[in-house]
DNA sequence: AATAGTTTTGCAAATGTTTTCATAAGTTTC
DNA sequence: GAAACTTATGAAAACATTTGCAAAACTATT
């Protein structure tokens, strides 16, 4: 028995190819290259294309070697309003050089991490951004072995493994810890996120660290605490802390999310920002500005970090090279409604 | 010139199959049927894709009409705590299925939206979810013409053109308003976003009206405010309203970013939630609930209904059929801090 | 009007996998 | 120890494209 067509609804490049009454190589190069074809044929393809409706199949170009057209983007959640934001500037970057993205998350998992590292590249993605420099011995390496184009967001390191776009988390502990140093502060409470898996906390940690330790500042056992990325959990550990007998009269903070728990706990507990207690947050994420008090804290620049992370991608994939491009975007200081002098 | 291997760097399963010294079938049996193979050269196999680095090429899978692996996700922005959060719950409940999604963001503008969604569609997702039910009709018959599973997230409507799964918005609306008529509030203030392109917004608003209407309550001009979806441009229009000469004593928000803006204003003008004004939003985005005072609020269930959407579309795809599913999220209202009776 | 050059097109091979069918290798069963 | 099954494997076709090469169709030049 042979069949009209192969499928009722199956369109492919030879149903067009039939309709426009012209060869399929020549429906392909009429997309692919569109120089190549006469106008008059492109016109008649075109209108097939668009009576059939026919769409490209992507799967079947990315197996001649061309690009996939996808770039995978792994990071730790989406959740987040940090995250949030640099998500979207690095997907609105990638989209306008006409890539779609993959995405895929691991909270914060580093075998997770290389799972989904695996499945991106099972896809072919033609370039990966991944969030930090804290990766398995295994993910780098498959990161190097399949020579993927791929880059770090968030944080820049002088001597990192692959390329990196990102902020010097050190530094922007260290402002962090200045800043409250400066205005003469020396009863520091430190609320901070779990190092493990997470090297922005960590810089940021021993950032602010030697910036104390240089000042000769001690934080005693009592004023620091270990929490989860959640108003909620930073609320009630800062409340607990300042309800000591002898609390801290500045919190340091992690990023802002912790700060701003900071903050509704000071709120809660009828003390008032920033005469009773300083605050401050590290990230300036969307809506510290808007608190009120507004935070003051640490700008890191996620969106343009986000930006130039997918320009430099999309760059990567047109024209590969072996040298790897690290690139510092700076941290901001910025004085804001939650700090004052002691 | 014979060449030793096709290319350096380029394991495919031939490589693999010669390497266990098993023909590609066999090898291509191992990962899709491993039952059919026998454990021995099952893990002949394995060891050389191990040696090797193999990874499979989906796009080389997508091609036999087997799945892609991929499902596509149409939301206007990644960077909202809403979206965020349904998106995180849909991606986790997807990735579980063993699927990766394909994100792509069109900024609230639909004909955008047509545009990625062809362009998802080019990449042979199995399955679409967008966001909301409000599209152009070109999208729409795109979906229905390529017959790809299509779930359309965030509200329920009874009369859907497609799947649905979602809270029913106007009810949300509709119980925002009751809860401060049922506080003897007469005077009250409306602060909602546009509505153009967001049927959320236009449902919150109808029913708010309703509900308005029915108890009698009138709602001035100069009480009704326009904000787009931003803590800070929400908190300066609150502000200069709260700042007239008659403000209202209670504030409809249209959604919970709103809310965040309406409360800041308050604190920044010195007026006590809720004593001096009641606030209440809808959303329950995450850190509304520990805001202080805690914003009381309509719940709209966006991790379950990520969640919920994701199972549906996995199901949907993996047995397809005729009926259109329908999935009303019941919205919840919570009386926490920010109302108070007049 | 024939030649040389250029533009446009089609044929066929190639891409990396899956799957159908056939065959080879093992097991039972009598 | 042969016949009848069962299980494991390989060869080749199929999938939807792209692309190198060569032929065909034009144009320009003499």
């Amino acid at each position: 028995m042979k069949r009209v067509q192969n499928q009722p609804g199956k369109i492919d490049i030879i149903a067009v190819a039939k309709a426009a009454k012209v060869s399929a190589s020549t429906v392909s190069r009429s997309f692919n290259h569109p120089g190549l074809v006469k106008p008059a044929t492109r016109k008649k393809i075109d209108a097939a294309v668009k009576r059939l409706g026919y769409i490209r199949n992507r799967a079947a170009q990315a197996m001649h070697g061309r690009r996939s057209g996808t770039i995978g983007l792994i990071v730790p959640t989406i959740n987040h309003a940090i995250f949030a934001e640099v998500i979207q500037s690095f997907s609105d970057a990638v989209e306008a050089a006409g890539f779609t993205i993959l995405i895929t998350s691991h909270g914060y998992d580093l075998d997770r991490e290389y799972a989904v590292l695996r499945k991106l590249m099972e896809h072919r993605v033609d370039g990966i951004a991944i969030i930090g420099l804290d990766h398995s011995e295994e993910t780098y390496q498959l990161i190097e072995q399949q020579s993927t184009p791929a880059i770090a967001i968030w944080n820049h390191q002088p001597d990192s493994r692959i390329a990196c776009v990102g902020a010097d988390n050190v530094s922007a502990g260290r402002l962090a810890a200045q800043h409250l140093i400066d205005l003469g502060h020396r009863q520091i409470g430190i609320v901070f996120p779990r190092a493990a898996g997470n090297d922005r906390a960590r810089d940021r940690w021993s950032g602010a660290l030697a910036a104390l330790k240089e000042a000769g500042v001690q934080v005693p056992d009592d004023w620091q605490r270990v929490v989860p990325y959640s108003i909620a959990k930073a609320k009630e550990a800062c409340a607990s802390l300042l309800q000591q007998a002898t609390p801290p009269k500045a919190l340091l903070c992690g990023n802002d999310v912790i700060a701003q728990g900071a903050v509704f706990a000071a709120h809660k507990l009828g003390l008032r920002l920033p005469r009773d207690l300083s605050v401050i947050g590290i990230g300036d994420f969307k809506g510290s500005e808007d608190m009120e008090p507004p935070l003051t804290t640490i700008r890191i620049p996620a969106q343009s970090i986000g930006q130039i992370a997918a320009d430099q991608i999309v760059q990567m994939i047109a024209e590969p090279g072996d040298d790897i491009l690290r690139q510092n975007c700076a941290v901001k200081f910025l004085e804001r409604g939650t700090t004052a002098a002691v």
